[in-house]
DNA sequence: TTGTAAGCGTTATCAC
DNA sequence: GTGATAACGCTTACAA
């Protein structure tokens, strides 16, 4: 690990100008530099990015705060930070905060307390006041899931809209009593979902009951409870209201007749009997518009960006929903294989 | 951002006295400390962790570089590591290589240049000398994949003997003609995998046909080229060697009589018609061994550790591989439903 | 065009 | 027990 004063000795100059040549400053005489560039050559120099960091007092490093980085969705989102963070020469810590809201804090600050640059986050509390000791440090940016008691950035989706369209396609396939299905109630997307799914029975005049809400589908058990409580107000239909539910869901209803729609495509999904009909959403963009933001605050500290940025979701037609599909179902699935 | 020197002044005493209470240290009279406690609190001080790394030399963080982050094998080597190194206080920055091995060199000196403690890889390129250099430096491990033209410690799992188990259990059901269908047989695991499957046909004496093995399964189209391929062929299974291809695969063997095996299980295999035969792999174990090894490393820089840990691997039966699931195709589906 | 000096915040050394 | 001083490797002023 050579140092630039030993460059420097070899090269018969000062610290400084070996500075000066390896960060491409003008103004270093051609025989000098040339020197230089031999001597660095030749110990194979390396700087030392600590040292830099703290003469700069910041890493550039922007960290990645997201509730399970397995989860597709999130890895997705981490992955397109990671790309257009890396084209910039910043690298990415990720950090998975877990399923368990009383972690967050301290998951959090650890990787705070590292020298980040920013941060991006996909938050499991819902109370994000604690970030606003940091928040005033560097840019903080809120991806899928928005800031709550702290002013911040956010890149999130329409959960409402999105819902609202699932349910509503549910509906016009001639369903009526149609099931909520969901994991945890307290996230806030998944809020935002039950209420676009609320919003849509309402808007067709039909009752949106509470025995036909069942949580807790995060688990394969979880959601054979969940399952059973639906069923005793026979639904013809469920909205499940993201992809690791219906996945957990898919084995239990094979035998029923029961519809499907789920927010969150995942593989397979079209691969089933009959094919999901699905909310489809784009990690990838959220990740890479996060990035961009953090980016771009940095540069312009003084800048003026927008708050909330909300993106639009769109609906997957498969062939989950219709009545007609379920009541003749073995020529569904022979189809299915034909195709 | 109240500094040591500005606690120091505010308690009366040197820098160094604070840095003594702040550690812990002992020989602090009980008078002397109380006062530093108090003036610690009273400017909220928080420790630089960008000069403390400096000064240390060396970042609590440990670098894993895998080919894809959303590859959920992989996020779960990632999850695991970051989980145990979490524990010791140490981060986990995470950067996926991509698929293009021309690519490795780059992002992983980007990694390495950065203040690392250690590294996991699973790498892309087959030739690691390039890491030479680092591996004095700091412990560097290899996960899923071995180190070539490099000393270093590796975790990887049996891919010959798995590979022989499951095409043992394909033989073991009937089959004569199997077909390997794999993605790139220049990735060591998957060059062990068809080592393994033409072990198995040898021991059964059956004949390892070129004809019979296709690649390039790695995304949809490919899958397709490479099954029609093998189809000209007629093998009644396929031996799957890795779970993208199979996940790849199974949309287009929906309508065909063919067996399938693969080696790796992912989400939904339960619940394809007929549920698919694979070889269970543990990444999260795989993770947790390779970060353990990396702080043991960090602990006892002078230990002696076992260079290559070979990891066992198991078949999960399941139903895609009877002879006679496939002749009664519609009576399984029936079956499968009433579960 | 090049060099000198100072300092980022912490901690190890050694003296008191 | 406590403190002054130096040092980690680099860069920013400023001087020459």
């Amino acid at each position: 690990m050579a140092t630039m004063r030993e460059v420097a000795a070899l090269a018969r100059v000062s610290a400084k100008t070996v500075s000066r040549v390896f960060n491409n400053h003008p103004y270093v005489a051609p025989e000098t530099k040339e020197r230089v560039e031999s001597a660095l050559r030749e110990l194979n120099y390396v700087p030392n990015s600590i040292a830099t960091t703290f003469r700069t007092g910041r890493a550039p490093v922007i960290g990645v705060a997201v509730p399970d980085i397995v989860d597709p969705f999130f890895a997705l989102i981490a992955r397109a930070a990671e790309t257009l963070a890396g084209a910039q020469g910043m690298s990415v810590v990720i950090t998975s905060i877990g399923d368990d809201p009383a972690r967050e804090i301290d998951v959090v600050q650890a990787l705070l307390s590292q020298a980040l640059s920013g941060l991006i986050i996909a938050p499991v509390v819902s109370d994000h006041s604690y970030l606003a000791a940091w928040a005033s440090r560097m840019p903080i940016v809120f991806v899928d899931r928005q800031p709550i008691r702290l002013s911040a950035d956010s890149f999130i989706e329409d959960d409402l809209a999105g819902a609202h369209l699932a349910t509503t396609h549910l509906i016009e396939h001639g369903h009526r009593r149609i099931g909520f299905i969901g994991d945890d109630i307290s996230v806030p997307t998944a809020a935002a979902r039950l209420a676009g799914y609320r919003a849509a029975l309402a808007d067709a005049a039909l009752d949106p009951s509470d025995e036909l809400v069942a949580l807790g589908a995060g688990n394969r058990a979880g959601a054979a409870t969940a399952l059973a409580e639906l069923e005793r107000d026979s639904p013809s239909a469920l909205f499940c209201a993201d992809a690791r539910s219906a996945i957990n869901l898919v084995p239990l209803v094979r035998s029923s007749d029961l519809a499907i729609t789920s927010y969150g495509d995942f593989p397979l999904a079209d691969m089933l009997s009959p094919a999901l009909t699905v909310i489809d959403q784009d990690p990838s963009r959220l990740g890479t518009l996060a990035a961009q933001r953090v980016l771009d605050r940095l540069d312009r500290p003084k800048g003026r960006f927008r708050r909330r940025t909300v993106l639009p979701v769109t609906l997957i037609e498969r062939e989950s929903c219709a009545i007609t599909s379920r009541l003749t179902r073995s020529n569904v699935l022979q189809a299915n294989r034909a195709r």
